[in-house]
DNA sequence: GTGTTCGGTGAACAACTGTGCACAAGCTAG
DNA sequence: CTAGCTTGTGCACAGTTGTTCACCGAACAC
């Protein structure tokens, strides 16, 4: 009995119980589970001409983990994805998935780390930019296109996990989100239009612009790949949107 | 899962960790997967006194698979509940779910109506509602958060689902806030002062307020219960964040 | 050169998954 | 009153899950 004769045409959906605790089941493919079925460089194979340390190699398998989590993660959500299918698209056996990573949560906080790496980088590299004074808001804008653009898979994952997911990824991210916010504020005190403002009001303010480019970039990947024509709609209403917020911090009285 | 020290050679016979974030002793404890534990009142079994129509019962069933569904949604996200989980917890074999849902994602779809029917009821009642022009601002996040207390489970599934949860699912929410941001948009268009704005424009405004908005609600589901200090907090500074979009939009130039 | 460490394999387990099929019982229409 | 549709059950099946165990071979430390 195949699996193409079920009439229900539902396709085949990620499916997952756990929770609380451990435990997953998945949909049915069409042969029994091969596991391991080498997408990446041959990770856990002897790769054929290099004699690599046992380091590297190990580091090398450790970022196709990671790596494959990314790739997976564009159709499913994080906690749906299942340790077997990461080390099978990993090309390693589950049981050796264990020797990088405790469990799936453990790799979704590196995930979450090494996005946020990514979005920092993105942050010091805008703040070493000089730009001339009339241009910043186009500025930050296509940074943050660019980054997005760069960076997509690990944007995808923030963005989806941010709501989406289980309660400690889903607090980890919050909680960077925050920390990003709170450096934005501080950024904003260094305008000299802004200095006199309470901090309590730059922090709103701070937030206010974040959520606005959160849902910037939300947009951004829903674009479908060869649409510019979206990417640049969304790049302008967000700039205008920030301008708006700026030109409403301009005229903002605290009436504490 | 996985709370404490997970040493590979701990050899736990029973495999449920059971310690994870913060899950209650799950009532699967001890036998195989039972299915069906009446937790409603009585869907599928017939019911002591009454003698229900049939479509009455059918009807029946079906809310309790939608609330039973919004129940689990509390832990885990959407598309890791399963569907023999949401029967087990509605009272009914899993067979019977087909007779209501034809997958799932049919059900997540329907749920996404149920939930954005509360949402427009809110809207509805906001119109109705005679406030005097100043409080406008105060009133309305009010609203919301009188809302977002009253369909929690609601806006819960929405606001993760909206970016977390599978394409379908995904699309459909989104639409849903795309229609309510544009109906913000002609709300604005009626007062006076913003009479004259281009409507690219309000729409780029009321995007910058649902923003703003979605943001304050994703901040509400997540303070926990009991805290109205953290309430209040957010409702005030998301009371700033509208006023200071007002300003800046009472500035605002289109420079096209 | 030798023993150890360690990243890997493969089989096994019990639990759980979606879904098909045959059947039962009651509301409902005739 | 009777026939049938409808909503449910029970069983089965094949496939998948997380995790453990014993083991292996090559890089490593000495």
């Amino acid at each position: 009995m195949s699996v193409t004769s079920r009439t229900p045409r539902s396709s085949d959906r990620p499916r997952r119980s756990s929770g609380g605790d451990g435990d997953r089941a998945r949909r049915a493919s069409a042969r029994p589970a091969d596991d391991r079925a080498p997408l990446v460089p041959e990770p856990g194979v002897p790769v054929a001409g290099a004699s690599l340390t046992r380091q590297e190699r190990k580091a090398r398998t450790r970022q196709a983990l990671l790596d494959a989590t990314l790739e997976r993660l564009e159709d499913q959500a994080f906690g749906a994805i299942s340790l077997r299918e990461v080390a099978r698209s990993a090309g390693i056996t589950p049981t050796a998935f264990y020797r990088h990573f405790e469990s799936m949560e453990d790799l979704g906080l590196v995930l979450v780390d090494e996005s946020f790496r990514a979005l920092r980088e993105m942050l010091r590299v805008r703040r070493a930019a000089a730009t001339e004074p009339g241009d910043e808001i186009r500025a930050a804008v296509a940074t943050l296109v660019e980054h997005v653009h760069g960076q997509r898979a690990h944007f995808r994952f923030i963005a989806r996990e941010r709501s989406g997911g289980t309660a400690p990824l889903r607090s980890a991210i919050r909680q960077e989100i925050r920390l990003f916010s709170s450096q934005l504020a501080t950024d904003l005190a260094r305008y000299p239009v802004l200095r006199e403002r309470a901090t309590a009001d730059l922090q709103m303010i701070a937030d206010l612009i974040v959520a606005a480019a959160v849902s910037a970039v939300e947009q951004l990947l829903d674009v479908p790949p060869g649409r510019p024509d979206l990417e640049d709609e969304i790049r302008g209403v967000a700039e205008d949107q920030l301008r708006l917020i700026v030109l409403g911090a301009l005229q903002w009285r605290s009436a504490s």
